[in-house]
DNA sequence: CATGAATGAGCTTTCATTCAT
DNA sequence: AATGAATGAAAGCTCATTCAT
C-alpha cells in the first residue's frame, strides 16, 4: 500500500520536475512561475505546493535531478576508460555530448544555478563549490591527480587545471560555436586540453 | 539649454545605472525591482520610467555600461604590450585583475546576462556572440591570430582556443578558488594557458 | 457493532475537538486551520471532514464541549451551597477558579465566540443570549432572584446585576490583573459584588 | 505642495480605515480581506498596500483610530463634571451612549481586539493592558482614586473596582439587553455601580 | 474508518507602468 | 525634470473540501 502511494507521489514529483525543466528552458527562471509549470504539467498550481514545500524547494529538487542525471551519464562512460589520459579525453567528450543531447536539461540547469538564491540572497553559483557534493568536479580533479601520479600529466596545479577544463566545457556549451562543425570542434577542444596537461618532453 | 538638460539627464541615467548595479549585486536580478533601484538611488520609481523606456531598457543600458567599462580597462592595458605572447599574458592577467577589483560590476553583469531575456524570451547568454559587438572576444581572437602569424603560437583553431581561454577566465571568477592565494592562482593559470597555445617543439 | 463504531467515532471526535482547543489557544481562530488541527491530532485533514460536516461544525461542537465542561464544573460546586449569598459567592469563586485552572479552554472559547460566525455572518457573540441555552447565565439569574425572594439581596434589577457580575468575571479573566496576588484579587472581587447585591440598611 | 499631498494621502488613509470598519462590522475579521475593503472603498487592493505596509498595519491604524475616537468622546464629557461621583456616573453613561451611537465602530473594535495577533501569535486582548496607553482605563482608575481621597467612595481596591466597571460596561454592550428599555437599563446599571463604590455607613 | 491526492477559490503582496501635477 | 498616486496583472501560497481507494 505504502509502496504504491509513494510511487504515485514520486511519479507526480518527477512529472512536475520535468515540466519545470521545460518551462525553465522556454521562458527562463524569472517567468517560470508555478502556474506556468502547472499548466505545462496539466495539473493545478496547488498540487505543486502539495508535493513541494514551495518554489524554492521545487527548484532545488530540479537542480538535484539535473545534476544527478548529468553525473550518471558522465561517470558511467568515464569509468570504462583505463588510463587517466583516456579518462580525461572521455570526460571532455562525454560532457560535450551530454550537453548536445540534452540541451533542454542544460538550459534549465543554467537558469537555476544563475538565478536561484538562498532566502538570504546568496546566489547558487557562489555556493556550488562550498558544497563538496559537486561530484563531477571531484571526478575531474581525481583524474588529473591520478594522471600526475602516473606521470602521464605534467606538473600543473590540479585545482587550476580543473577550473580551466570546466570553464572550457561550460563556455563551449554557451557559445554553441555556430560556425563550426560540432564534431570537429569537440576534437579540437580535446586536443588543446590534452596539450595543456600533457607532460612536457 | 539643451546641452545642459542632456547633461542633467545623462547624470541621472548614470546614477540610476549605478544604483541598478548595486542592487543587482546585492539581491540578484529577480529581486532587483525598479522600486529597489529607485530606493537605492534615492529617487522615485517613476523617474526611472522617465529616463528609460522600461526595465528591459534599463538592464540593456546597464549591460552596455558594464561591458564598456570592462572593455576599456582591458584594451588599454593589453594595447601597451608589443608581442602576441605578452598581449595574451596581459589579457589574462588584466581580466582577472578587473574582476577582483570590480567584483560588484562583475556580479551585476552575470546577473543581467544570465537572467535578462528579449521580449520573445531569448536569453542574452545565447545572444551575446551573434552580436558582433563583443569587443573583448574579438580582441582575444585577434591576439591569437597574430600570434599564429608571428609563429609565436601553435597551429590550433583560434575560435576553440578563444573559447577555452574565455571559459577559463569566467570559471576562475565564479569559483573564486577560495583555498588558493589569488596571485599564485593567476600565475598558474597564465602558465597553463601559455603552454596550451605555445608552439610545440 | 454499531455501538463499537459509535464509540470509536465518539473518541475520534473528542480527540479532534481537543486538538482544536489546543490549536485555537496557540495560534488563534484565524490560523487554526483544519490542517493545523489535523497535525496536532496526528490524523489526516480528510478525517476531520469525515467526522464533522466542516470547519463551522467542528467549531460549534468545540464550543458546546467547552461550554458544557465549564457548566458542569460550576453548577456542581454551586449546587452544594444552601443560601443564595453563599451560592453567589461560590459562583464567583468557582468561575474564577475554573478559568485559572483551564486557561487553554478559556482561550479557545474566547477565540470561537469572538470569531465564529454563522454562514450569513452573524457573529456568535451577538447570538449567545438568544439561545436560551446559556445555562451559566440562567443559573446566575436564578441565584439572584432567589436571593431577592429570600430578602438576602436588595431590590436591583436581576438582569442588570447578572450582566455586571458576568462582565466582572470576564474582564477579570482577560486582564489577568498581573500585579495583584490572585487569591487576594478574587476575595476583593467577591466582596465588591456582595456589597453591590446586599440588602441595604 | 507637500501639505496638499499629505492631505490627499491622509484623506485616503481615513477613507480606507472607514471602509475597513464597515467591512469588519459586516463580515468580521476573518472575512475582512483587503479586496473586500478595497471594494467597499471603491479603490484597488494595491492602493491599500500603497498607503499601509500591509494588512496588519491597516488593522493597527484602524484600532488606533477607533480608540482615539472613543477616548475623545468619553474624556470630553467626563471632564466637565466636578466631583468624582459625578465623573463616575458620567463615565458609565457616556460609555454606554457611545456604544449605542456608534455600534459599527464598536463592532469593528471588538473584531480587531479579539482577532488580531502579533506576528508571533500573541493576541491583542492579552496585550492591551501591558501598553500603559489605555487612556480610558487610566481615566477610570483616576476617578476612583480621587473619589477615595475625597471620601466619596469606600475603601475598595481601585484596580478590582475598575475591572468590575469596565467588565460591566463591556458585557452590557455585548448582550444588548434586548428586553429592557435602554435608558432604564443604563440608569439601573449606574445605580448598582454607585452602590458598589459608595462609602458605607 | 481513514487517507493521500487533488482542486478551485481566495488570500496578501509585489511589480512595472501610467498619469496628473 | 520629477513625483505621488493609482492600477491591473500576476505572483506564491494556504485553505476547506471532495473523492477514489
Amino acid at each position: 500500500m505504502e509502496g504504491k502511494q509513494s510511487f504515485i507521489a514520486e511519479a507526480r514529483r518527477e512529472q512536475i520536475i520535468k515540466a519545470a525543466i521545460e518551462v525553465l528552458g522556454e521562458v527562463g527562471y524569472v517567468h517560470a512561475s508555478l502556474s506556468q509549470i502547472a499548466k505545462k504539467a496539466k495539473i493545478s498550481t496547488a498540487l505543486i505546493s502539495y508535493h513541494f514545500t514551495g518554489k524554492e524547494d521545487l527548484m532545488n529538487n530540479t537542480l538535484v535531478y539535473l545534476t544527478e542525471l548529468e553525473w550518471s551519464y558522465i561517470s558511467d562512460k568515464v569509468g570504462l576508460k583505463p588510463t587517466p589520459s583516456e579518462k580525461l579525453a572521455a570526460f571532455i567528450e562525454v560532457s560535450l555530448d551530454y550537453q548536445a543531447a540534452h540541451r533542454l536539461n542544460n538550459l534549465a540547469l543554467i537558469e537555476i544555478v544563475f538565478n536561484a538564491r538562498t532566502p538570504d540572497h546568496v546566489p547558487y553559483y557562489k555556493l556550488e563549490d562550498d558544497v563538496e557534493e559537486d561530484l563531477t568536479s571531484n571526478l575531474l580533479q581525481e583524474i588529473l591527480l591520478h594522471g600526475q601520479e602516473a606521470k602521464e600529466f605534467g606538473d600543473f596545479n590540479p585545482q587550476v587545471a580543473s577550473t580551466v577544463i570546466k570553464g572550457a566545457i561550460s563556455e563551449s556549451i554557451l557559445s554553441s560555436h555556430k560556425k563550426m562543425d560540432s564534431m570537429k570542434y569537440n576534437q579540437e577542444l580535446a586536443e588543446m586540453i590534452m596539450k595543456m596537461v600533457r607532460r612536457e618532453g
